[in-house]
DNA sequence: TTGAAAGCGCTAACAT
DNA sequence: ATGTTAGCGCTTTCAA
């Protein structure tokens, strides 16, 4: 029985797959349907690859040095999950690519960048939640998205605004709101968002995750609006809970879990696609809308 | 900055840590509140005692080979996360302990064993809250549990039989339903619980976890039954979903994260318990009671 | 205190 | 094809 440690040594190559994991702060990291599943399809690619996953923590205050894992030998390629539209972010992975140090993204791009990135197409998700929302008869329709860090956040705003302007619909700034993917947040912006149903300035909600509608519905619901009924509301992800939740959430479903096999293929496969893979999402209707 | 191959390898110490996850057929493993809570909390551990996180995710087919991952050294010590009491597991797990391999098993006891192991007291919590069942008036209370594999369900059993026994209700076996933990397991039981109800057999339900709850709830309303207000309900694990899903669940917060990272402890930290730790958990009333 | 050197268990290059 | 050996980058022991 082979020492594996002596024969990554004498190989140099660590045989790990490092998934780096964003810090989010409160919430313990997965629980959230997201990371789980992407992670999920990391671990079976690798497995089929033969390479080991190494979890790596983000922590609040430490720097993000990516390059350190791959110079001390502790990963062979990594995953990162959760990657930020922000300069410190920008630096790191720049880095990684200037060293010829492999990586891929995932649900995230950097658009002038070259980097090998998983995403799905969230524009078109958007586009056919808001364009469902229209056919459904709803025609102010509020945005509820989440920061602006995140590549997914502009392609939502991108397929919002399609919708809407194909549809001959003004598109209103007052009816744009901004959360941070969390519940509470969600929870929050329904007072704004409770105000704008009073003055029929806004009859239907396209929520950027399913944990932001659920907060949204809960608030609304204090305030005797109910999602489905009185207005009508998508969210994103599909997730348990949007089928947990009552009403059912209509949602986009998006393939996290292929999503992170594919980002483990693109590093560890023999013969591997470069660049940036799109998958396609899906509207799941139910009883929201 | 030193290479930490050649380092680990002089050394003869990996410097990982194992998590060994099972494999649950279907649903993606980490769907479940309760990985990725464990995991989280394990991660928590391992970073503040400089070990990194090795992710074994089990297949259906291959055999429990732990003592390899010593052998090869690919880990110095190994958490095992939901370890079931069949022989195979059982063999591996004497291994093992035979080869002076540590590891700690993570809500899962043997009895006869002398295991690290941390667990939560899964016979306090089912007791609390038969017992507040009970005192909200229901007497014909109904058990859903989950395969005997696990301890917790042994433990969970005997605290529904206490709180039977000291409150003087029969302990009838037609109250007794097993599932697997899924919510279609639960789902699937509302049909032959749905029967008891009818006949005044059963007037409430103790769900050994809040998706077999949910899948439950969802069974009966099927078939026009009202969690909350026609029976009484109570899940287990206080999941995200037992808050999100309406009426809000009755259940019990079980300390998972505290659980895995008490268990990462147990393993790497220097001055470390020995034995079994058992966590308290404690009975969260909401909305189905 | 500082420095030199053996050796960890493999791989890979080379020689047979 | 098969066998031999240097060397991977550290740690640790032992000598100076």
């Amino acid at each position: 029985m082979p020492n594996a440690l002596a024969q990554r040594f004498a190989r140099r190559k660590s045989g790990n797959v490092g998934v780096i994991l964003p810090f989010v702060p409160k919430v313990h990291l997965f629980s959230t349907y997201y990371f789980a599943e992407i992670l999920s399809g990391i671990g079976e690619a690798a497995k089929a690859c033969n390479y080991d996953l190494l979890l790596i923590f983000r922590e609040p205050d430490s720097p993000r040095d990516y390059a350190k894992l791959y110079r001390t030998q502790k990963v062979d390629a990594c995953i990162v999950l959760g990657a930020q539209d922000v300069a410190e972010e920008r630096a790191a992975l720049r880095e990684l690519q200037v060293e010829g140090f492999p990586f891929c993204l995932v649900n995230q791009r950097f658009d002038e960048e070259e980097y090998l990135t998983v995403d799905a197409d969230h524009e078109s998700g958007s586009f056919a939640a808001v364009q469902h929302l229209i056919a459904k008869g709803f025609k102010r329709i509020a945005f509820l998205n989440g920061p602006n860090a995140f590549s997914s956040s502009g392609d939502r705003l991108a397929g919002y605004e399609r919708a809407l302007t194909e549809a001959g619909i003004p598109l209103l700034e007052e009816r744009i709101f901004t959360g941070n993917y969390s519940r509470k947040s969600g929870f929050e912006a329904a007072a704004k968002i409770f105000e704008g149903i009073e003055k029929k300035e806004i009859d239907a909600v396209f929520a950027a995750n399913d944990r932001m509608a659920i907060g949204l519905m809960d608030g609304l619901r204090e305030r005797g609006i109910e999602a489905g009924k009185d207005i009508g509301l998508i969210g994103y992800d599909d997730s348990d809970s949007s089928r947990i939740v009552s009403p059912k959430l209509t949602t986009v479903s998006v393939p996290f879990y292929e999503m992170g096999r594919r980002a483990a293929m693109k590093l560890l496969a023999e013969e591997s696609e470069e660049g940036n893979t799109i998958l396609p999402v899906q509207l799941v209707k139910r009883e929201t809308t």
